[in-house]
DNA sequence: AGTAACTGATTGTAATTTGCAAGTACTTTT
DNA sequence: AAAAGTACTTGCAAATTACAATCAGTTACT
């Protein structure tokens, strides 16, 4: 599946147009995670072999980086770069999407809800938060 | 692949999360296009068995309807609903990544730029537009 | 009326990708 | 020294996708 067409919808979708790599990101954006552990033990129970496959991938395409956590030498820390990070409005929308058509958990819907009301300056301070973490 | 979670970003993905769905979104959003052939003939030369499987599934999932064209018994209409057209904020989104990452044909790029520069009310006049074409 | 072209599919088979369970190699903790 | 934690890798079965051919009904042409 490789090089289809330069459109811009289908060169993103080779990127993470399956049903894994969002679901990455979405943990390292929304839910706090950034290592290997974090993204095998999310509910949805992403394959071991994937996930490798996945995060070679990301970083090939330059989405994110491996950083070593100091002081814990096995330990890899997976940071977003900008370009990783330019991938919540995406997310954002996708959001959005659900909330107006699938039946989501009460949790969900409030979170979405915070979200909707933020808006703009929320993705931005998120932005911000995860640039600053790229940077250190 | 069914019902891993019922995050909302996973349950869209399990509609749209694959290389094949939103290029056909696309087609009809961006390119005009309506017709089994129309999708088939795409740049990215979808395979005829995924298409009618896309299409099945995105029927069952109600992000479009079938319309026989009258005067044209064989001619079959593919028309968003409601619920696929609001797939445009998330595709105008993906655009935009790429837009910033990605080497695209000049064609594109103007085309993409236009899409900003028209923002919003671009959108809901696509919107109107594909709302009045699903209800005649 | 007969034939060719067009329509939305379906079928068969090979290649690829995914899912699952287990294992590896190294590091940190106890 | 042993146990648990870390990021992977491996092998194999199952599912999905790709590709080429075919099908059956409809429309257009002569």
């Amino acid at each position: 599946m490789n090089n289809k067409s330069l459109c811009p919808i289908n060169q993103a979708l080779e990127i993470f147009g399956d049903k894994w790599t969002l679901l990455i990101i979405r943990d390292i954006l929304f839910n706090g995670k950034n290592t290997y552990r974090d993204f095998l033990q999310s509910e949805e129970k992403i394959a071991s072999n994937i996930l490798a496959d996945r995060l070679v991938m990301l970083e090939k395409e330059g989405l994110l980086v491996k950083k070593t956590d100091p002081g814990h030498k096995q330990k890899i820390i997976y940071t977003l770069t900008e370009k990783g990070i330019d991938l919540l409005p995406v997310l954002f929308e996708i959001g959005a999407w659900s909330a107006k058509y699938k039946t989501l958990s009460s949790e969900d819907k409030t979170h979405l809800k915070k979200l909707r009301i933020g808006g703009e300056k929320l993705q931005k301070d998120l932005k911000k938060k995860f640039l600053l973490k790229l940077n250190k």
